[in-house]
DNA sequence: CGCCTAGTTGAGGTAAGTCAATTCACGTGG
DNA sequence: CCACGTGAATTGACTTACCTCAACTAGGCG
C-alpha cells in the first residue's frame, strides 16, 4: 500500500495517480533530513541540485535587497515543495528558511528530470501544483499592492488558516501559528510596529485574536466580509486528468 | 524546417527540443486569432477551455477587488502564455487584457494535455517556462513591497527592458512602449499621480525618459544603481536537459 | 541575576494618496 | 472649419497611512 503523505494528497487533487505512478513518487524520496530554525537552507544565488519536501514544520521563503530590507514571499506549510524553482532554474533567485525546526525529505534535480519523462503525468500534475503556487503568489501581490495594511493582515490570515484546513492543520475556529510579528512585516510588506498595531485593531474589533502563537477567529464570517475574502483561487476543483 | 516563433525560441534555452517533438509543439497552434486593445479575452471566474500564445502586442493579467481597485500581476509580450493558469486550475483567478490590439494562437486545454503525455520534456519545458514566469512575479511582489516609488518605477522598467531584449524587441537605449500611466499606476500599486510625479524625478535626475509610448535609458548604468538592479533572475543559463 | 528576544505603546516625520484644476492631442459631428 | 468631448498627462494644495525612533514590559534561559 502506498502511504497517504501531504504531498500525494495535494498532487492526487489534480491528477489521478496510477499505482506504478505512486510508486515512481515514492522512489523520489530519499534522504530524510531534518533542519533548526533560522539556519536558511537555500540560499540566494546557490546553485542547487536539491529540492525537498516539507513534511513537518514551518519555512518562508525571500529575497533580500542589498540594503537588508527583506520580503518574504510565501510560507510552506507540510505538503509544500521547496526550492523546485532552484532546480528548474538552475539558480536559486531566492532564500529559504525554516520558521520552526523542519523534516524534509530530499529530492534530487536528476531523479525529477528522469522521473518526468518516465511519467508524464507526474510531470502534469507538478506543473499543476507549481501553478496553485503561483496563484498564492499573486494574491499575496494583490495583497500588498492594494489593500491597506488591516484588510492585507486579514486577508492573510484567512487565506493561511484555508490553506491549512486543507492539510488538516486548521479549522474555522483558528490554528497553531508560529509566526512572530517581524515575519509577517516581512511578509506583508509592512513595519513590525504596524503589524503589532494592526493586529490590536483587528482584535479589539473582535474579528481575530492572535497570541502566543494561535490564530483564534473570533468572528470568522465578519473578518471574511472585512477581508472582502474570496477563496475560490484556493479552491482544488476536483481531477482535472483522468 | 520548423518556424522559429519566439515561443520555440524561449523554451529552446531551457530544453533541447527535437525535431519530433518541435513538431507536436507547432501542431498545437490552432486557430490564429485577434483582439482589440482593452477588451479582455479571459475574465475572472470565467471556466475556460483555452489558452493563447502571444504572437503580437502586449497584453496584461490582472486582479479586480469588489470596490474597483485593480492590481496588474505582469505584462505579457510576444513568446509570453495568455491563462496557461487558467487551463490548469479549471476556472481562471485572473482577467487579461490587451494592451493594444494583438494577436495570438490559440491552445486548447485538452490538445496540451495530450501533447504533455506524448512527449514529456516538452511538459518539462512547459513547466521551466512557468517558473520563469513566476520569479517575475516573486520580483514584483519584492518591488511593490519592499522599494519605495521611484526604485520601483526603475527597476520595472529595467526589467521590462531585459524581457523585451530578450526577444529583439530592446535594446539599453530603450524601446518601444504602449503603456500609459494608470496602467503603469495599477502595476506598480501607485496612484497615477504619482507615478506622473516619479517618472518626471528619474527624467531631471537624467536616468529615463518615458515619453509618448517610448522608454529611453539616458543613463542606462546609473539607473540600474538606483534601482538595484540584479538581472540574474531573468537570465536562461543554457538548456538543463539535453 | 542579567541578557535576549518578542511584543507593546507613544510622538513625530514622510512618502504617497486624494481632490482638483489645467493643458494638450485627438477624434467626431454640426 | 470649428465646437465639443474625451482620455492622457501635468501640477498644486492638502490629507493620511504608515514609518522611524524610542521607551518600556514580560517571558525564557544560561
Amino acid at each position: 500500500m502506498i502511504e497517504n503523505t501531504p504531498l500525494v494528497r495535494k498532487l492526487g487533487a489534480f491528477v489521478a495517480l496510477s499505482a506504478p505512478e505512486l510508486a515512481v513518487l515514492a522512489s523520489l524520496h530519499k534522504r530524510r533530513r531534518t533542519f533548526v530554525a533560522g539556519r536558511d537552507l537555500v540560499r540566494q544565488g546557490q546553485s542547487d541540485q536539491a529540492a525537498y519536501i516539507l513534511a513537518n514544520g514551518w519555512a518562508c521563503s525571500y529575497k533580500l535587497l542589498e540594503d537588508g530590507r527583506r520580503q518574504i514571499v510565501d510560507f510552506q506549510i507540510p505538503g509544500d515543495f521547496l526550492g523546485l524553482r532552484s532546480i528548474l532554474l538552475h539558480v536559486s533567485d531566492h532564500s529559504i528558511e525554516p520558521v520552526t525546526d523542519i523534516e524534509v525529505t530530499e529530492i534530487l534535480a536528476a531523479d525529477l528530470l528522469t522521473a518526468f519523462a518516465q511519467t508524464p503525468r507526474l510531470a502534469t500534475a507538478v506543473l499543476w501544483a507549481a501553478s496553485r503556487d503561483e496563484a498564492m503568489v499573486v494574491e499575496h501581490l494583490v495583497d500588498i499592492g492594494r489593500r491597506d495594511a488591516a484588510e492585507r493582515m486579514a486577508h492573510f490570515l484567512l487565506e493561511l488558516g484555508g490553506r491549512l484546513t486543507l492539510v488538516g492543520l486548521a479549522t474555522k475556529a483558528g490554528y497553531a501559528c508560529p509566526l512572530t510579528q517581524y515575519l509577517l512585516a516581512d511578509a506583508l510588506g509592512l513595519s513590525s510596529v504596524h503589524v503589532n498595531r494592526v493586529l490590536r485593531q483587528l482584535r479589539e474589533a473582535g474579528m481575530v485574536t492572535f497570541r502566543e502563537g494561535f490564530v483564534a477567529f473570533d468572528d470568522y464570517d465578519k473578518l471574511a466580509v472585512f477581508a472582502k475574502f474570496d477563496p475560490t483561487y484556493m479552491d482544488p476543483r476536483g481531477p482535472l486528468l483522468l
